[in-house]
DNA sequence: AGCATAACTTTCCATTGACAAGATGGGGGC
DNA sequence: GCCCCCATCTTGTCAATGGAAAGTTATGCT
């Protein structure tokens, strides 16, 4: 009786991947219209299935914003520990923050709101973990002298200048600024001293 | 009819200073609960008004949110500008920034989402360009050398260092740090090179 | 083959933001 | 001193949302 309604789209009851698919979709969705006009309906009429699927998956919408920053975290240590095997440079690590904040836009603006997810699931933490791990890995890599008195605070340091410069370029807050940003990260990155 | 319930709560049909009110009532809920929590609904109940009232002086939620970020922007600009005159110190304009961010947190939360207000409103752009002045105008007062050779990089590479130890303090992201972080936010301030 | 259960749907409810239309009363114009 | 205008606030309504409950389908394990 749905004769011709389903060319393809009836991969029958099963979707075969929904997870996968609803986050993918938040990250486009939260990537047009922000994280605060984020529904859950919408993902699932975007995946194709009904409007409660996505509580089997994820519980609630607090759950799917956890799993999508887990997620954040994930891509964003794997980024970090990959430039740190290929360049072994301080300063290019935080261009790579600065990068994945820009091409991850919605895993990175949801990552640091943890009113919005739920900040105490241990596989988050894990992940969150080891993105600081491979940030503070990079100031341990500098030749003594160059690391200063304290590197937890030249890593504090780093990273807050890396984040912040990627926040206010996401909020939109600097004018007349390229598309991709990589340039002028790098330029805004070297104005840091480990000695302080 | 009403008899005992209106110790001093019927202060007449008109509330007053709604406007006010409802300003403060967000402010109060979004410290508690987070931007993403927020409700007209229940700032009406904390004014002790009908639902609808908000709508009158801000139009809709957005319209609300764009007061609120504009008063910030206001207060973040005094705020700096006390600063500048009192200390003249390039530092502490940093660490007012700070301050200003754990100490105005509703404010400053909603200042850097411009998915959450009208991005667009004259009164706002006009309070957030007296606050970018207020900032950069500490870069100028560098005595010459110090200064290194770009005013803006140099303003920027500030802006982001303080942003992004304000921005991951109220995430959260840094554990045991004291609760008015003044004195960790200066530590951090002090890596920045004017030359680069 | 048959059953336990994971994956998904349908139905329902409370809450919310927004809109429309009406009630109230303060203050300016005369 | 009076009246009317209109800013201010209320009541009523609607569509959309998140979430829970209960039912349906199909998958994989034995």
């Amino acid at each position: 009786m749905e004769s011709y309604a389903d060319d393809m789209a009836k991969e029958s009851y099963h979707h075969g991947d929904l997870r996968r698919a609803l986050l993918a979709a938040a990250a486009e969705a939260i990537t047009e219209e922000g994280p605060a006009a984020l529904s859950l309906r919408d993902l699932a009429r975007r995946a194709g299935v009904s409007h409660a699927a996505p509580a089997h998956h994820f519980g609630d919408k607090r759950g799917l914003l956890t799993a999508l920053a887990a997620e954040g975290f994930d891509r964003l240590a794997a980024a970090l520990r990959e430039t740190r095997g290929a360049t072994g440079s301080f300063l290019e690590l935080g261009v790579t923050y600065v990068r994945f904040a820009t091409t991850h836009r919605a895993h990175f603006e949801v990552m640091w709101r943890p009113d919005l997810y739920r900040a105490d699931d241990p596989a988050l933490l894990a992940a969150r973990d080891r993105s600081s791990a491979a940030l503070y890995s990079g100031v341990a890599d500098l030749p003594d002298g160059q690391a200063g008195g304290d590197v937890r605070e030249t890593g504090l340091a780093a990273w807050s200048l890396a984040h912040g410069f990627a926040t206010l370029w996401l909020s939109g807050a600097l004018p007349d600024m390229p598309e991709l940003p990589d340039e002028a990260a790098r330029a805004v990155l070297r104005h840091l001293t480990p000695a302080g």
